[in-house]
Parts: structure tokens; sequence; C-alpha cells
DNA sequence: CCACCTATTTATAACTG
DNA sequence: TCAGTTATAAATAGGTG
């Protein structure tokens, strides 16, 4: 939209990359608000400009809460899939749902205990979906449940983590109180504003 | 857009509802990659139907990813601000910047060495600029300048844990390669696909 | 519900002061 | 740099099959 078309790569100019990130940002925000109110669902969005700095947005309460429940989800999804774990296994391990050959093999190969073995359960799971025929959306969604299978993986791994992490966190902290932050009060500077132009309105 | 002018406001009918949610989350999720590849930035969109069914997008490697630094920035964010709250309070209920007073009583608070003297310098900027006049976008431009230099401050800071962190972030990748990551070329089956359809073209 | 088709509304790239 | 304008590209509401 506009004067021109745009091709979409990284656009190289800085100035012209951070003026269409600004006018952009505005518009996805808005967007997301709108398909929030007309679809009565609950929408969130974070952006990391490349300076850092964070943008958010929630339909909701908070975006905490929508991640929050984002992050039930997801586990509860880890849960389900854990517990159906057996029969999983068996399904993906066993061939025979699709060429009935002889898959004794793969039982034995180890430190499947826990479900994961992802290599070896992908490939074949890809080798199957004759993965050549798959839609690049169909593949997107594969993706997506490759990611909640590491990501189960991964947690018991960071766990291990956690609490040293914690700590440092309250290393970080404690450094960080040296610093004298300055929070501007907006709303009040907003509330006494005059006549606000529409653009601002729309946007805010 | 569209044959008639849209109220910002729920659609009642059901199945208009979800007609027009599914046109828009498309759209909204083009639109989401769009500004996280022509502007070079990180963009995270989660949305829960009201069926409770989770859409998820996200420009980068994964969401889990952008929302593990949302989290931290957030938390960062609250540290800081909870470990500033006298000086805030200080500064807030002092109306000298407005009054024109005499400001040296400033110059002795300490942690403010390093060349940025932020509560000074802001109050001088503000004065000069003439906050009152300032329109809600003009102060939220401010609002990211003053960002910017406390980020300033806050590296500093935290580059005394950087190593620290490294070597963590070492370990971990490293209790990480226990597991088999695929990643999944997309090109490739992309370029090799046949035609796809315009929609696919369209959101991918 | 999906794909496709306009008529319109929106978003926005390029430009201006 | 930054708000405001304009010409165009895009998104999409409503409708059809």
């Amino acid at each position: 939209m506009g004067r021109g078309k745009v091709q979409l790569k990284r656009i190289e100019d800085k100035s012209s990359r951070q003026v269409t990130f600004s006018k952009r940002k505005g518009g996805l925000i808005k967007k997301a608000r709108e398909l929030g109110v007309l679809c009565d669902v609950e929408v969130a969005l974070v952006i990391f400009s490349d300076q850092g700095r964070l943008y958010e947005f929630s339909s909701a309460e908070s975006l905490g809460k929508i991640l929050e429940r984002y992050r039930r989800q997801v586990e509860e999804e880890i849960a389900v899939r854990r517990s159906s774990e057996l029969e999983k296994k068996d399904w993906l391990c066993n061939d025979s749902w699709r060429t009935k050959q002889d898959m004794t093999h793969h039982a034995d190969c180890p430190g499947l205990q826990m479900g994961a073995r992802p290599l070896e359960m992908i490939q074949r799971y890809l080798e199957e979906q004759n993965i050549q025929e798959k839609t690049l959306i169909e593949l997107n969604h594969l993706e997506i449940e490759l990611d909640v299978m590491l990501r189960q993986t991964r947690f018991r791994k960071e766990k291990q983590l956690r609490e040293e992490k914690t700590l440092m966190e309250e290393e970080l902290v404690a450094m960080m109180s040296e610093n004298h932050v300055l929070r501007l009060e907006l709303e009040p500077n907003n509330a006494r504003a005059p006549p606000l132009h529409e653009t601002l309105l729309n946007l805010f």
C-alpha cells in the first residue's frame, strides 16, 4: 500500500526502516485490537525493535495473563502428549500403518525412554508423510508440533538450571538498584492534553 | 475495508464473526510477518479463538524464545522500577522542575557518575521543551529517548554479568545437545513445491 | 467451512513543509 | 526529525458456488 509496491525483504535504508517500523507497528496493533474486539477473542502481540525496545499489545486485561494461558495450553498439550507416550511411541516406531514392514529393530533403540528420540521419530514421520507433497502450511504445523516436543525435553533440562538462574537474577536486580529510573507518567499529561488528532485517537 | 464500513464492536452474528475471524487472523499474521521481515524485528503473536483454540505466530526461531525475552524484560523493568521507587517519589513530589526553583540539591544524588545525570538532564529537558504543550506522540518519543539513556546505563551494569551468563548458556547448550534437534529446511521444499494456491503464496 | 469475486474501506510509501 | 498529505497498494465485507 502506498505509492510503490514493496518487496518482502529487509529494508536496508535505516531511516526508511525506522519510519516503516513506526507506521506498520501502529497498523499492526490497530488490527490486533480490531480482531480482538470484532471477533471477541484474545490477542497478544509482542514486538522487539532492533533497538531492543519492547512494544506490546493485548486485547485483554494484561499480556501476562494471555501469556500465562498460552503457557498453560502448551504445557497441557505436553502433558497430554506425555500421557499417551506409549501409544504414540508404538505408533511412531511401528510402520505397520503404512509399510507393514517389520520394525522390531527400532524397539531396542536406546534412550527412547521418555518418549524423546526426536531425530529418529521425526525422520520416520517425515518419510511416512511423504514430505514433498506437503504444503507449506502443513509444514508449519508440523514444525510447531516438533517445537512442542522439543520444548518438553528442554523443560526438564532447564529445570536443572532454574535455581542458579534465580540466584543470578537476584544478583542482577541488586546491581541494577544502583540505577535511578525515570518513569514518565503519561496519563496525566494525556488527560490534560487538548484535542488530540484523529490519528492519535485512532491509534491510542 | 470491504463493501461496508464496520463498527468497532463485537460482531453479534456468530457466523459472520467466525468468517471475519478467519479472514482477519490471516491478515494479521501476514502483517506481523511483514513487519518482522521488512523492519528486521522480532514479532510474536498469540491468538485464542473464542473456542479456545490457539493460534500463534513468531517471526523468529520460536515463540517461546520471544516470550522468554519478554518475560525477562518485564521482570527487569519491574525490578528497576521497584529499586528506584524512592528517588522517583522524591522527584515526582518535588515541583521544582515546574517552578524553576533551585535544583542544586539534585547534584549530590549518588550513583549517577557515568556521564549521564539522568535526573538533571531530564528535568532540564522538560523545562526547555515546555512539556505541557507536547502531544502524546511527542511524549512517546521523549519516553523512548529516556529509555535509551536508561538502557545505556543498564548495559554497562549488565556487562558485569555477561560472562557468568555466557558460561551458563554454554552449559545449557551442552545439556541441550543431548537432544537431537531437527530443523526443517523449508526453502528447498518450497522451491520444489508445485503451484501453490494464491492464498498460500499470499500468506507465506 | 473453503475458494473466489468485487466494491469499498484501510493502510501506508513517498513526498512535503 | 516529525506531523501531515496524497496516490496507490492491500485488506476485507458481503456475496456466490
